[in-house]
DNA sequence: TGTGAAAAGCTAACGGTTAGCGTTATGGTT
DNA sequence: AACCATAACGCTAACCGTTAGCTTTTCACA
């Protein structure tokens, strides 16, 4: 898995760093709607349908970082510190995400996303993904079914973290907030494991299923 | 408000139900992405244009209700019993909307929708414009700013029942699941007007704002 | 060096959506 | 009763994202 990559995929992979950045420089520059794919394409001198077998969409051009960030808050469930609750490591998570965005450069992006309906489309779909994989991470963690009800209520009410903090004068306020509303009686039924005793299912989780 | 439509807005009325029933009957035959908009408005004898001016995209000629949809949530609040909690109502709201999803014809429109890609994405963003609209509501009933944090974070977790209740074995149980979580120790940060004596807000609402 | 496969390319199209512009019907006003 | 502003509808032609079909280049490995 993690051996040198090749010439070929280290190729592959500066071509496909190239349309991106190219992109992402005429999106920042001319805003998302303004700017065509078959004007990428010629920008970074690549076939659309080049473009095309690197990205499923124009949005997840601008979006580059979305699988990663799905990976990452995966990676806050089954990583956590042990003793650590889930809703703690998920607090712990959004807090760095939450600062993240107050980057310059995220904050121009996320003003980017915010001026095109396309992009906001995007950014909540890719919302409604990541609460399907942490509804799997945490049914995995708890051995419960991935269809759980109380899972699934859960992880949906975290990822509103999303748009709530972006939204928000004061986004660290924000999670803190929300956070701070599961309280350990919300969880009542039959899952107290949610905030009890942390790490007691020992199954691993491989990963979130990549499309 | 409520006189009498006129002929030219009763036949504009028409032109828009033809419409929708013709590309309703065609989705329901061939599938969604079967049926080509030049082939519906061919089928309803209107030209292309005018389909588009009856209705933003494509999924609106299937979604058509969803208006009526939003309005219906947003009545079940304010228009409420006296001294009954917003939670409350909106329980009783969503088991008669999950009551209204077993019937045939809801069964079969709703196959339709899990068959396509597109619809169900539109619908999911549905859920999320229904958002926006609840917290409007809920905000202006309680007296608090529209942004407010606990009331964003109580509108979403509550929308988050529709895709819950629509992929439960068993809808009625899973609304009564999601409800049966919100503690009156939920909301614990300054607003226990939440679960507290409803209705003391008179503050009146001005209807959603339809785009 | 040869070979199979992945990557990239070209052309042409498909399907949803919109712009531009003209025509007709309707409702309200003088 | 004549009149005008405007809404509703129509036609044509395109734009734009995306994909299919097929050829060419590039690399890995024998």
């Amino acid at each position: 898995m993690t051996e040198e990559p090749g010439r070929r995929e280290r190729k592959k992979a500066a071509t496909r760093r190239h349309i991106a950045d190219t992109a992402r420089e005429m999106f920042l520059e001319r805003g998302f709607d303004a700017v065509g794919i078959r004007e990428i394409a010629a920008a970074a001198d690549v076939a659309v349908t080049t473009l095309f077998s690197h990205f499923p969409s124009k949005e997840a051009l601008a979006f580059d970082e979305g699988q990663k960030r799905e990976d990452r808050l995966v990676q806050a469930v089954t990583g956590r510190a042990p003793e650590q609750s889930i809703p703690d490591a998920l607090r712990e998570h959004f807090r760095a995400v939450v600062e993240d965005f107050a980057r310059p450069a995220a904050v121009i992006f996320w003003r980017l996303v915010d001026d095109s309906p396309a992009l906001r489309e995007y950014a909540s779909t890719m919302w409604q993904r990541h609460e399907d994989a942490l509804t799997a991470v945490i049914a995995a963690e708890l051995g419960l079914p991935k269809s759980s009800t109380t899972c699934r209520a859960f992880s949906h009410y975290v990822l509103g973290v999303y748009p709530l903090a972006r939204e928000s004068p004061d986004p660290m306020a924000a999670v803190d907030e929300m956070f701070d509303l599961i309280t350990p009686g919300w969880i009542e039924i039959d899952v107290s494991g949610f905030h009890g005793a942390a790490r007691s299912a020992p199954q691993p989780y491989h990963g979130a299923e990549s499309s």
